[in-house]
DNA sequence: GTGAAAGCGCTAACAA
DNA sequence: TTGTTAGCGCTTTCAC
């Protein structure tokens, strides 16, 4: 049994094997390795193919410790499960990957406390942090991102950069969008009450339904998942020709619930969701829907933290991201409406 | 300015700086922190609460050179995006989390040289990599697993622990359910070209519709995104009274389409699809659907592997998960079909 | 252009 | 029970 030959494919080679298969050196390998014009052609290719017969791969846990830099991002989202987080993750990896950064992605619960510890241990295991949706209070997540670099998306702090998704203005474009179909008894189904989207969401409503004579109420809180939307769908039927869901999950749980029930939709309940996620085109009926580029919303985040991390920060502590409304057919004219004439300028003024 | 209570919150404390403020040595803050009795009560209580004031988390990354071992696991997914994921991504989280290990997820965009790389890369930043539907061949996968721990889900290969989703079992129960319902003419609509288990339902089908007297034909190969299923409802139509589906995903895509076209579904062609993804129960029709626990084969595989891991291996080196069909709206008897006696055991022999 | 040596933060012998 | 020391794999001075 060949020993040297084993060894080999048995413990991950290290940089002292590769050194001594190619007779330097373990600092010239480590410079033949990353520095490019530190070292001569002939000893960069030995080397490289020393490497190579090994299979050998850095130990970046050996690097991070000497470089105090992890080339690792945390993204957080509260639910993975959330169809609304994929297009976050997959922005934020590719951005990553182009990066070479690694993504070490959690599933914070939806709890705050979680969310705060996992912060915490990443202070050491990441040289960032995404929050998605952040349920921290705005103290925690400023103290949070002194010590590290920070980036959150939905979720606006002063000191802390953020990518912001302006639902808002979508949630006005429903409303107009709802009023324009003759609807004037309109509920906003409510996120969950810590939600700080749902919050402005809500704000944003209040102020345009003031002005278009909408008689505007906010059902819930209720949480964001399907098996909500029964309850939510109960406590809407009756009281409103038209409702505007916190977000698409909740309102594909409604659906469901309406169907059972008998109601239809639109005819007798009109609905707009929000993230047009996956589902909303296909589910029945179609969803109309506030559809945001959260894709992009994860490249931009990830783009944003990169600067921090390199201190790099052009000054950029902000991104909004435009929404826009997406009508299919869960929204149709109400039964005994008088519709609206309608201007994509809210009346309660700030355009697009 | 005070630098001695400055430089905590500015640059994370080390173990160095526990030691002092706690007036011991490194290795007993060390011993206090990690070996429960190895330490006197009361120095214990100092070291903690040092550590506490100056909000102390040990290195990972110190931690994994001395150890050798990571405390975290690599998931590698063909694509994020496809909601099948979901559920293993969360199953394994969820026991990962218990067992006090990272994740690393990374989306290897159904590239079989992504995947590559990032196993070889994992080698030394994961104890261990979790490879769902993998794109390797027998022998990458078989090299790959004889250098560090490896779990494959939906994917068998022998010397690598699996986690299998038994879907040809599906697909048979599928097979039969059309039969009973009088469909003679079936089409199996199948996945990548690469994808082992797709050619495992196609066997198994074959297998079974042979005894059957039903007329099966294989359409594709798909790719399995809903883009892909407008050309696969267009490839079936008229071709068959009945398609069983590679997955969900793909099934959504030919659902819209065959609603464009005006095809009925399920009165002009039943569809059954595959994974019971979230969306199955709302889309239009809802979908009839081979359902498989994917949030277990998640749990089973990060236990699979942690005893790999941890050499505790059992021996159980592949477990086998069953499926079982889901009828909902999306299957229904053929127009023209003669239904047949069904017995849950397929003639081809193989219980459940 | 290359080698020797120190040190990143931590744990694990080994002493005391 | 606690302190001292060596060393994990790597990068980075500092010499040569």
């Amino acid at each position: 049994m060949d020993e040297e030959a084993d060894a080999a494919s048995r413990r991950p080679a290290t940089i002292g094997d590769v050194a001594r298969l190619a007779g330097v050196a373990t600092s010239t390998v480590s410079r033949a390795l990353t520095v490019p014009g530190r070292v001569s052609e002939a000893t960069r290719k030995r080397v490289v193919a020393a490497a190579a017969e090994l299979s050998y791969v850095p130990s970046s846990h050996a690097r991070s410790l000497v470089s105090g830099t992890t080339r690792t991002v945390a993204l957080l989202v509260p639910d993975i499960a959330n169809p609304f987080y994929f297009g976050l993750i997959r922005g934020a990896q590719r951005q990553l990957r182009a990066a070479g950064y690694a993504q070490l992605l959690v599933d914070t619960e939806e709890s705050a406390e979680i969310e705060a510890d996992t912060v915490d241990l990443m202070r050491k295991s990441a040289d960032g942090v995404i929050l998605a949706a952040s349920r921290l209070d705005e103290r925690q997540l400023a103290t949070l991102a002194q010590r590290q670099p920070i980036v959150t998306v939905n979720r606006d702090v002063p000191g802390v950069p953020s990518v912001i998704l302006d639902t808002p203005d979508g949630a006005r474009q429903a409303l107009l969008h709802l009023r324009s179909l003759g609807h004037r008894r309109i509920v906003y189904v409510g996120g969950p009450a810590d939600s700080w989207s749902s919050a402005r969401r809500w704000q944003a409503l209040q102020a345009t339904a003031a002005a278009l004579d909408v008689d505007l109420q906010q059902s819930g809180p209720w949480m964001p998942h399907a098996e909500a939307g029964a309850t939510a769908a109960d406590a809407v039927v009756g009281t409103a020709t038209a409702c505007i869901v916190f977000n698409d999950v909740l309102a594909f749980g409604m659906l469901r619930r309406l169907r059972e029930r008998g109601v239809r939709v639109p005819e007798d309940l009109s609905i707009v969701g929000c993230d047009d996620v996956f589902g909303a085109d296909f589910c029945d009926p179609p969803l109309t829907t506030i559809a945001a580029p959260i894709e992009e919303a994860g490249r931009v985040a990830v783009t944003m933290l990169l600067d921090t991390i390199a201190g790099t920060g052009s000054g950029r502590t902000r991104a909004i991201l435009p929404t826009y409304l997406r009508a299919r057919r869960s929204s149709g004219p109400a039964a005994d409406g008088h519709p609206a004439p309608v201007s994509r300028t809210a009346p309660s003024g700030r355009g697009s």
